[in-house]
DNA sequence: TATTGTTATACTCTATAACTATA
DNA sequence: TATAGTTATAGAGTATAACAATA
C-alpha cells in the first residue's frame, strides 16, 4: 500500500478555500477563543488560575466588597456557578467574605494581600503571554478586534 | 430599609469603565462568544443542530467522502468526540458511513438527500439569525473581525 | 413577596487512554 | 509499528430548581 500524505485527503488548497464556515463569525469566534484559552491556561499552569477564576478575582480586586450577586452579573454567569469559584479563592487565601452591616443576606467579597498580589503576579503573565500569542496583530488591529467583540455584546445590552 | 437599585450597587459609570479584563482579547473573545453561540441555538430550536453538530454536517456536505480522522482535524476536535456527532447525524438520516475500497479501517462520511436539504436550510436560518444579531456592526466590521479571528488562527498553524 | 447565598442535580463539551481491526 | 474508528471514563463549565435566612 502506497503511504498516504500524513495530514490529509484534501488538498492543502481545498482546505484554505473559504467553506460555509468560514463566512461564520460565531465559528471563527470559537475557534480563536479556543486558541486563546488554551494559551490562557498554559500560561498559567497547572495550578494556575482557571479564566473564570482569574476574572472573578479581578473584579473583586477591582471592587473590593463587591458581593456575589452583582459579580456574578457581571461576569455573565449564574449566582449559583460563582459559589465554587469563590469557595476556591477563599481556600487559597486570596479572598474572604465579610458581612455587610444592614443587609445580612449579603457577604462582602475582600480581597487579601496575597489575593492582590497573586492578581498582580497573574495580570502580567497573562499579559505577556497574550501579547506574545497575538504578536502577529498589530496594536491597532488588536484594538479594532476589541472594540468590535464589545460592539457584539453592546447590542445585547 | 430604602429600596436598593436593582441592578447594581456600583454606579453604571463605574461599570463602563475599563476593567483590566476589558483589555484582553481573551475575556472579550469569550463574553462575545457565548451571545453569538446562544443566538445559534435559539435560531435552531430546541431540536436544531448544536453548532459543532452543524458544522459537522457542513463540511460532511461540503466535502462528501471526507473520513472521520479528517474532519475531525478541521474541525479542530479529537477523533473519539466525533463518534457521537456523527452518530447523531446518521440516526437522524442526515449522513451514511460507507466503507472505502482498498482501505477497510476508512469510513467515508456521505451526505444524504435530506442531509443536504437540511444542511441548506439550517444554514440560511443561522445566516439570518447571525445577520440580525450583528446588524449593529457594518458590512466592512463584520469582514473585518472575521480577518481578524482567522488571523489569530492562522498564528498557529 | 423578593433577594442573597447556597446545595443538589443534570447536561454539554471535551480530552485521555485503551481497545479492535486493519495497514 | 502506525492508523481509523470506537468505547469508557473523567473533568470542566454551566444552567435550573429549590431551599433557608433575611429583607
Amino acid at each position: 500500500m502506497p503511504a498516504r500524505p500524513k495530514r490529509s485527503s484534501l488538498s492543502k488548497e481545498a482546505e484554505e478555500q473559504s467553506t460555509d464556515l468560514e463566512e461564520f463569525v460565531g465559528y471563527n469566534l470559537k475557534r480563536a477563543y479556543v486558541i486563546v484559552q488554551n494559551d490562557f491556561r498554559q500560561a498559567l499552569g497547572e495550578d494556575g488560575f482557571a479564566p473564570r477564576v482569574f476574572s472573578a478575582l479581578s473584579l473583586v480586586v477591582q471592587y473590593p466588597n463587591i458581593n456575589q450577586s452583582e459579580l456574578a452579573r457581571m461576569l455573565g454567569i449564574e449566582r449559583s456557578g460563582l459559589v465554587v469559584i469563590v469557595d476556591e479563592l477563599q481556600s487559597r487565601g486570596l479572598l474572604h467574605r465579610e458581612a455587610v452591616p444592614g443587609d445580612r443576606r449579603v457577604q462582602a467579597l475582600v480581597p487579601t494581600a496575597a489575593g492582590q498580589k497573586a492578581y498582580a503576579e497573574a495580570l502580567e503573565i497573562v499579559r505577556a503571554h497574550e501579547a506574545a500569542l497575538l504578536s502577529n496583530l498589530s496594536e491597532e488591529e488588536t484594538e479594532t478586534l476589541i472594540a468590535l467583540l464589545r460592539k457584539i455584546r453592546s447590542a445585547k445590552d
